[in-house]
Formats: structure tokens, sequence, C-alpha cells
DNA sequence: AATGTTAGCCAC
DNA sequence: AAACGTGGCTAACATT
């Protein structure tokens, strides 16, 4: 059964059910005052009866509606967000990036003008949610009612998903979308765990007592000055600019100031500086000012933007959340009797490769735990150069040691190879890529001219697309596989016993995931990953020989998993 | 003063 | 080892 919602004025809200024999079909229209409470009894009317099956919410735009419904306790456990499927389905017809908010489709359907999607909702900083529904952000105009309008765009989704190439793939991409945009908000209300104080004693042992604002730490002033000395004059270490007229006056010119390039060059300066940046960077991006930004009542709470990448992944709007350092994880920690449970897809990658491009070598090798030391006989026993050779086709790399072994990875994985050559190929052309399930690429942003070729721009342009396109269909993949993955784990959860707490995803990091869960709940919710692994692997690839293991830590400290 | 760009480093 | 993909974020610096 699949209901459309859609929020009003004051907590209240309207409810339509789609009829079963057709999405146009008018079925019932439910005013109600209290909308959570209403989508709560229907979440669970029938739930042990005949027709088990869950209900399928169809919302707009979830990150709009289901924050408030998690304040008052009401979890689901399906939808459909036509926002976001309205996005794959115009990136599919080769028009990524164009309106896609409920406003927008309605509009397409009806030859309106079509609006602009409104701007994201900015929460920034780790302050509670509203109450109650945001405010209408809907570009519908006027005339048009926003429920009727929510089946109509539903049921032209529908429609035009059934006629794509492969409406099955297409139609769990928009369900795993959609339940990635559940999962989003669920961990953004839960929050990850977060120790201010052990986050806090972090930064002081490396960084010293913590200073007024805006000015440095000890650690740092110090380094800063022992830097000037050596370079015999004052040095902001902070400016690239500086630096390489410092390193210029001492007789060591450098072409940049990045780390690696720093690390070969010998004068006393260098040691401090890599320290400085090092320890800078922990300040600044991750210090005391991100801390009182960002960690609230004891928890982290990340604004997961769904879709935010080209390729499926998943960004984040302030915080940070999936550029946490190592150090900082330490901080991380598992309330008393509770756990974290981490997830990790080991070799997501290379493994999404073998699956899609049916290299039978290649499959071979990802039947086993660890791909790179199956692939090492190919490479004269070496599993280093085995990964390199194909980590290198699959992002494109044509230089240093990784393009001398290519010759060979092609000779033994040919058609691995052949797949993500002809994805570079389709994209040198100016062409479209999709992923497994039917995630398409933004279109080039020149148009490839043969009348105009040769150019030295054009060349490098066609060849960066080229990269594009070629890690394009595998990142894509692996992305879609963590989202179906995740949907599993999140099915699996909701059927837990809750009488001793609940189990809740808290992080999801492209191909890891962690969860916060009553100790006592480890053992069944590392069983429900492990099946969840299994499912994902057969709903996506239906009897491949891949395995997608799972690295699964149940720890106290994130820092140790 | 506000806004945009660049260099650099963090994550996967 | 450092011309290999996707991003976010900050301070310095440039522009309006």
């Amino acid at each position: 059964m699949r209901i459309a919602a859609v929020a009003e004025a004051e907590g209240g809200g309207r409810l339509r059910e789609l009829a079963e024999e057709g999405p146009r079909s008018r079925g019932a229209v439910w005013r109600v005052g209290d909308l959570a409470g209403a989508v709560a009894d229907h979440e669970h009317r029938g739930e042990h009866g005949p027709q088990a099956e869950p209900r399928r919410w169809i919302f707009a735009d979830t990150a709009e509606i289901y924050p408030a419904l998690l304040d008052r306790g009401v979890r689901i456990a399906r939808c459909h967000d036509t926002t976001l499927v309205e996005a794959l389905l115009m990136a599919h017809a080769g028009r990524f990036g164009e309106p896609h908010a409920l406003g927008a489709a309605w509009a397409r359907l009806h030859g309106r003008d079509v609006p602009a999607d409104p701007a994201p909702a900015s929460g920034e900083g780790a302050e509670p949610q509203p109450a109650l529904f945001e405010p209408d952000r809907s570009t519908l105009p006027p005339d048009a009612d926003p429920l009727d309008a929510l089946a109509e765009v539903y049921a032209d989704q529908q429609h035009r998903i059934a006629a794509l190439p492969h409406p099955g793939r297409f139609a769990l991409l928009a369900a795993v979308e959609s339940a990635g945009a559940l999962a989003a908000a669920e961990m953004a209300q839960a929050g990850v765990p977060w120790r201010a104080d052990v986050h806090d004693a972090v930064l002081t042992e490396h960084l010293g007592p913590r200073p007024p604002a805006g000015t440095r730490p000890p650690v740092l002033a110090d380094l800063a000055e022992q830097i000037s000395a050596a370079f015999g004059r004052s040095v902001n270490p902070d400016s690239p600019a500086q630096l390489l007229r410092a390193f210029e006056a001492v007789g060591h010119p450098v072409p940049s100031t990045r780390s690696w390039v720093l690390q070969r060059v010998d004068h006393p300066g260098v040691p401090l500086l890599l320290r400085y940046k090092e320890l800078a960077r922990l300040h600044s991006a991750h210090g005391w000012a991100w801390l009182d930004t960002w960690v609230s009542r004891g928890r982290f709470r990340p604004d997961y933007v769904v879709g935010g990448v080209v390729s499926g992944r998943w960004a984040t709007r302030g915080g940070g959340a999936l550029q946490i350092p190592k150090a900082v994880r330490r901080a991380v920690v598992a309330d008393p009797d509770w756990t974290l449970v981490c997830a990790d897809a080991g070799q997501l990658e290379p493994r999404i490769l073998a699956a899609v491009s049916g290299d039978s070598g290649l499959a071979a090798a990802a039947g086993s735990d660890d791909l790179y030391a199956r692939l090492a006989g190919s490479f004269g026993g070496d599993r280093g150069r085995a990964k390199i050779a194909l980590l290198a086709a699959m992002y494109g790399q044509t230089s240093g040691d990784a393009a001398a072994l290519l010759p060979r990875m092609r000779r033994h994985y040919p058609r691995a190879v052949g797949y993500v050559d002809a994805a570079a190929r389709a994209g040198e052309e100016g062409r479209l890529v999709r992923s497994w399930l039917g995630r398409t690429c933004p279109p080039p942003a020149w148009s490839p001219d043969p009348a105009d070729d040769g150019g030295d721009r054009s060349e490098r342009a066609a060849r960066d697309r080229g990269r594009f396109t070629r890690n394009f269909v595998i990142q894509a993949t692996a992305a879609e596989w963590a989202l179906v993955l995740m949907a599993a784990v999140r099915r699996g959860l909701a059927g837990l016993d809750t009488s001793r707490g609940s189990a809740r995803m808290v992080f999801f990091q492209h191909d890891e995931l962690v969860l916060h869960v009553p100790r006592a709940l480890a053992g069944d919710v590392t069983a429900i990953l492990r099946g969840a692994a299994d499912e994902a692997a057969a709903l996506m690839f239906g009897g491949t020989p891949v395995r997608f293991p799972l690295d699964i830590a149940v720890v106290d400290r994130y820092a140790d998993a």
C-alpha cells in the first residue's frame, strides 16, 4: 500500500491512499490535525495481518518532513522521495542538475515555467530541529494542490521508470536512494556519541591548553617561532606564499609547500613545518571551535546530503563528518552499557568491478577475503604491485609504476580492464555513462567537436573527462551497493526486540557503517550486518561469485575499530 | 566589508 | 610514489 503525505500548518497534514490497481486512481483523502500521529497509525495498521507488506510513503522531500516525525518518535519503514527520484530520472535523460523539487516536476508535467529549486535549509551547527514541520518551502504555484501534485508526479515517475531499459534496477535505485533519505534523517537525530571531554584531552595533548579564541595554541605558537628562527626571517607558516619565498631565500626553491614535497628538502625548518602543518590542521578543522559548534549533549549530528555527490555518494553540510581525522576518532565512545558496531566493506570498488564486468579471473579473486592477494600471482607474487595495477585501471592513472603494470593487468583481466576502458572512451567522446542500477553522470561541460579538435586544451579536457567516467561507473555502483546494504540493515534493525534499547545507525561514510547498540544486542546486530551484505550482493548482482565481505568490529571506541 | 578563489590536507 | 577519482573545509589572498 502506498500513501502520499504532505505537511500543513501547525503539525497537521493530508494523506491520500494510492490504490493498487493504478497510481492515478484516486483513493481516500484524509485531513489530519496531527500528521505524525496519523503516520504512526497507518504505519502500524495491519502490520501483522495477512497483508504484512509495509506501507510505502510517498514524500515530496523526506529531509523536510521526516525529522519532525522522528522528533515525535515516529519511524517509517519505506518511502519514495519524489525529489530524489526526479533528480535520478532527469540525469538518466541527460538533463543532470535541472530542478527536481516537486514544483519543478509538476511544472514540467503541465508545460509550465519550471521554478528553480529552493535553497537547502541550512541547519548550521548542533541546534535541535524545530518541533513542528518546516514552513512551506514548496515551489508549486498557488493553483496546484500539493497532495494532488505529489500523487501525480509519483505516478509519472513510476511510468518513466517502467519505460527504462532496466526498470527493475532503477526501481531498486529509487527505493534505496529514498531509504537513504530516511536513514540520513534518523542518523542526524540519533547523533554520533561524542565525548567532548575526550576530544578536549586529545587537543590539549597535541596543542597545549585551549587558547583564547583567534590565537594560536601554545604548541603551534612555539613551532611558528622556531620556524621563523630556522629561516632567519619572520614567516607565517599558514601562508604558502611566504613559505615559498622563505625556501627560495635559503637556497631550497620548491614548486609547492605540499608535505610530500617538503619531505625531500634538507633544511632544519622542514621537520618543524611538517609538524606545524599536521597540528594546525587538527586545530583549525577539528579543534575547540569545531567542538563548540558541532557537538552538544554528547552527540555529533552531521547534516547529510543524500545524493550530494555526482557519483551518488553522500555529502555533508558543515561539520566535515566525512573527514574526521583518525586522531579525533578517540572521542567517539559508546555510552555506558552500549557498544559500537563498526562495519567496513573491504576492497569494495575492485569487487564491484569484478561483478559488473563479469571478468571471470577477477571474479574468482573477488571470491576471497583478500582480492589483492589473489591477484598477486599475476604480478610475480607481489600483492602491492597487483593493488597498484588494479587501482590504476580504475582511476586512469597513466604515470609512475602503475602505467608499466597496466599491460599485464589488461592481459590477465581483459574484461575487467575493458569495462573501465569502455567507460573512459565514452567520456572522451562526450557520451554519458551509468552505474549498474542506472545513476547517470552529468553531461560534459564541453561539446566534443571533431572539426575543432587537436587543441591541447580540448585533448586535456577529454582525457580528464575519460578518467571521470572511468571512475564513475565503479564509484557510483559502489555507492549504490552501500545504499542497498544500508536499506537492508535498516530493515533488520526494525525487526529487533527493543525492550533493552534500540540499536541505531549513527554514522555512514561511503563504505563504512557505524551503529550504536545496547551491548546485549551486539551479536544480533552483527548477524544483521552479515545478512544485509549477502542480501545487497544478491539483489544487485544475482548469482555473482563475487563476495562482499564486511570487516565488523565491536568496540567501545571508534578509534579501536 | 562581503564575496570569490587558491593552496593545502583530511576522508573514502 | 605523488599528473589518480569523488568530495569538505580552512586560512590566506584576490576581487568587488
